[in-house]
RNA sequence: GGCAGGUUGCCCGAGUGGCCAAAGGGAGCAGACUGUAAAUCUGCCGGCAUCGCCUACGUUGGUUCGAACCCAACACCUGCCA
């Protein structure tokens, strides 16, 4: 048995596969060129197309060569949504996602060696496709009927598809197409919601070339409650530091379900399956400790931001939620910590800001309303201490070092604001009186 | 192009002239309990200068003392017919 396939299946990776002993033995045959493809639907990757890169991580570590491909054009048209037909973005803002993403991708694959990998962008082959060939060679060997089979056109059905969108399938299959002809790539995967548009590639390969190929799809992560992994309050966990802080990136993990967190481990964990065996069994023993959590917090804020990173948001993590006093963190660290809560500056005068403004201006709430609810409901804290009055104003006590202070809402959501005098032309650091 | 139906807060969805910032459900937030879990219970859930004011029920205009609710035009969506 292939080796780097019996490791995705222990690790859970393989929802469902083309001809599993064909797919093996390819495997062990010698070096495949795979391919897995993102589309640009948002100027970041999030933590879903995070398992396509471990995959493709894994997959290299065995030898085998990446294709990573942008969908510079299957961005142009829009996978359809069971839930509804998506919104055109704009060819310009397309090309810069791509961009953005196409960067992105490279710090989880190696370009180097015999298994170099490489990125590829499917606007290349298709941006001068002329309708009539496309239409002949392409749309030839997609039976209509079959396509109104698939499960999403056919939840679409009711409500509404555009061809725009029901097309999208023969562009994604001309990529298998054309990644075989010219890179002799033999194998795709993705996520199970792209089954149906991979196999509709290995089909196309099939009829049009006679050419046998792969694919391989990973299944999709859920909670305890098995609603979809991966959006937090704020919304979708992003790779991009901008978007979700390394502070947040961590804390995202450090909080998963223990009936969970040994699955998440086997998919963003590179740890072997001995180290594993033993979290879980740590996790059956100890829960409370959460050993587990903390190695796929520290694992996969190492790999996506960096060591330093990952350091930076246990050490933040650990002066906000230990007991040591925030008094009395010396002022580097506190800076630091300033700096990995992402804290804007609040320009202030001579008299200090009203804790509303302050909670607000921190963003751990989204108005002067829900702070004055936060503090009503016990939930809102500056430095640690609770907040009782929604008309109290900022002391000078408050001021860690004389200029920062740290907010809180509830037991996790955690902010900062570092205060500047206005008034001052030079003064950058404000002494309390 | 014609006819019919539809467009409500993050999502679904009630609401047919004042008692509507708008029922109910979901999602989300907070408190309690905990382990910065899960489950459960309770409260909250447009904004602000919070006994009040502002913005909001596709858009614009009108009727009215008063409109999410009535009228007109427009836009978009769905279905049927051409």
């Amino acid at each position: 048995m292939s080796a780097v396939f019996d490791e995705l299946t222990w690790r859970g990776l393989v929802a469902s596969s083309t001809d599993e002993a064909a797919l093996i033995e390819h495997l062990e045959a010698g070096p495949v060129t795979f391919y897995v493809g993102f589309d640009p639907t948002a100027p970041s990757l999030h933590m879903g197309n995070l398992v396509q890169l471990m995959v493709a991580r894994a997959m290299q570590r065995a030898g085998h060569r990446p294709l990573i491909l942008v969908g510079g054009s299957t961005g142009l048209i829009g996978d359809p949504k069971a839930t509804g037909e998506r919104v055109l973005n704009s060819k310009e803002t397309v090309a810069g996602w791509v961009e953005r993403i196409q960067q992105q991708v490279a710090k989880f694959v190696d370009f180097t060696g015999p298994a170099a990998a490489q990125v590829v962008n499917n606007l290349d082959w298709t941006e001068s496709l002329s309708v009539l060939d496309f239409l002949r060679d392409i749309g030839k060997h997609f039976p209509v009927n079959r396509m109104l089979a698939r499960e999403v056109v056919k939840a679409r059905l009711e409500d509404g598809i555009s061809y725009t969108e029901f097309s999208y399938v023969l562009l994604q299959s001309l990529d298998f197409l054309e990644l075989n002809r010219s890179y002799g790539c033999t194998l795709q995967f993705g996520g199970s919601d792209q089954w149906g548009n991979i196999t509709a590639g290995v089909e196309l390969l099939r009829r049009s070339d006679g050419t046998h190929v792969h694919a391989l799809a990973t299944p999709l992560l859920t909670k305890a409650d098995g609603t979809k992994f991966g959006k937090t309050e704020s919304g979708t966990v992003w790779l991009d530091p901008e978007m979700t802080s390394p502070y947040a990136f961590h804390q995202f993990f450090l909080n998963a379900e223990d009936a969970k967190v040994v699955e998440y481990l086997k998919v963003f964990s590179e740890r072997p399956r001995d180290e594993i065996d033993e979290l879980a069994r740590q996790t059956v023993e100890a829960p409370h400790r959460r050993a587990a959590q903390r190695a796929l917090a520290d694992d996969i804020t190492a790999l996506v931001h960096s060591p330093a990173e990952r350091d930076a948001a246990v050490a933040a993590a650990a002066a906000l939620f230990g007991r040591s006093d925030l008094a009395e963190l010396a002022e580097p660290t506190l800076a630091s910590l300033v700096h990995e809560l992402q804290a804007p500056d609040l320009q202030v005068g001579a008299e200090l800001p009203p804790v509303v403004d302050v909670l607000e201006a921190s963003g751990v709430v989204a108005s002067k309303s829900a702070a004055r609810r936060a503090i009503a409901e016990g939930g809102a804290y500056l430095n640690n201490v609770r907040l009782a009055d929604p008309e109290a104003r900022l002391g000078d006590d408050d001021l860690l070092h004389g200029r920062y202070v740290i907010t809180r809402r509830g037991k996790r959501t955690v902010g900062a604001v570092a205060l500047v005098r206005a008034t001052r032309g030079e003064d950058d650091h404000w002494e309390p009186s």
